[in-house]
DNA sequence: CCTTCTTTTTGTCGATCTGACAATAAGAGG
DNA sequence: CCTCTTATTGTCAGATCGACAAAAAGAAGG
């Protein structure tokens, strides 16, 4: 916090960025936006902006943000702090401070086109990190700390349940923990291992759904946000 | 990130604060400054203050809030991204987002009066949460979360070892837990726990200090970050 | 030197948890 | 009714955990 008499202060712009991570199917996928401006004109950017009014709260920006590129509202979706981006040349036009939101989302339906000449759509993780798919300034970096956040999360807190629709299947899940691991687990173990959570997951009634085999029962989020005992990573995949 | 034309940019100021966190004996406590100007003057504060330069990194801009309170280095120090906190009307003189960093120090010496009209000084953790030393702007609720997620990355990260010196014991390092959590732990079983987790620990020669009973091994911080198997705070406190 | 006290380190034991894997249950589709 | 698929319940040996005993290694005092 400041002291002294007024002082020149620095110039610095303030932006907004999000990390929407959600699971289409199988696959771990994050919403990237193709600039239509320079710089990086053309390539794949996280969604985000400028704060619209100097009074706007910063979180009321990332909502904002959310809602021009998705239709999400915000509401029973989880957003989270990743944290502030801000080396001096980040950005070439200027000097320019990034405050990144984490979201995670169930699946859903394809992406709205943004407002003016910027597409959004899901892409696949492994397209990013394989290289194939490069992004804007240092959005690589951000999106390398969103993956590894969600990644320990899942361990010991009830995020894997923001993947997944508001009633869901304890293999719908499982399929949650294996895309974002990148490993596969015994459904029996797994089975038994989530039920023992206090307050994880809670039956939704005697419901069921249907694909092939036997229904499964149907279960929604608990109101535990911590895990005792946490789910843990196979040490094999890191 | 930016698109569009150029518009009129808010005027939002960029802040750096600290929060430094240390055990002196078995006080768990944090650095505190008093505001010696408007507005909460008299009040105390975590330190901080504004980017010098329009160049200046972030992280820099922390180290060198750091040393200009403490005559801490950073060397050797842990420091970690804690979050941003901007909420428009935070600061009576205008629109300031501040960028906080969380950092981790071994017991230290009293710590330096700062530059100007600014004393610094450790203060008992308690002391603030019982809310007998009072804390401007959103500092308490800023706070809050560093020791929350002190307390948290104590069960499943190495940090526990950088509030203690490069060398110690293994009583030493449990009574870290111990002030953090606001615990009592079993020696014994603490003993066992904290060697069977590979790279939290490792011998530092066969070396010993001296207090009353029988002399403690040494011992220094592994390589390891994380904790498999993690260090579970009992349940009966949180 | 011997006794007492303190703190560290090594064990012990039963309850609990975990991972590998068998077996059963409940439909869908012929 | 038979087969296929997926969900759910069991089983069992080895690992882990918390409570607690016991041994080890000095310091302090007589």
């Amino acid at each position: 916090m400041p002291e002294k008499k007024p002082r020149p202060r620095p110039p610095v712009l303030v932006a907004v960025d999000l990390v929407i991570l959600t699971l289409r199917g199988s696959s771990f996928q994050v919403l990237l936006i193709e600039r239509g401006n320079e710089p990086f004109r053309g390539s794949r950017a996280l969604p985000g902006g400028f704060l619209k009014r100097v009074d706007e709260d910063v979180y009321d920006a990332a909502l904002r943000e959310l809602q021009e590129e998705t239709d999400l509202d915000g509401a029973g979706l989880h957003i989270e702090q990743l944290g502030f981006y801000g080396k001096p040349d980040r950005d070439p036009r200027g000097r320019v401070v990034s405050m990144v939101y984490l979201a995670i989302a169930p699946g859903l339906p394809e992406p709205v086109a943004g407002t003016d000449a910027t597409a959004a759509a899901w892409t696949s993780i492994d397209e990013v990190l394989s290289g194939r798919v490069p992004l804007a300034f240092d959005h690589r970096e951000i999106l390398d700390d969103a993956i590894e956040r969600a990644r320990t999360k899942l361990e010991h807190t009830a995020l894997a349940t923001a993947f997944c629709a508001p009633t869901f299947t304890i293999a719908e899940l499982q399929r949650v923990y294996e895309a974002v691991w990148g490993v596969e687990l015994d459904p029996r173990n797994f089975y038994r291992k989530v039920q023992g959570v206090p307050g994880f997951i809670v039956s939704a009634g005697a419901e069921r759904r249907v694909t092939k085999g036997r229904p499964a029962r149907l279960f929604h989020a608990g109101q535990a946000t911590v895990l005792h005992p946490p789910i843990t990573r196979p040490e094999t995949n890191r």
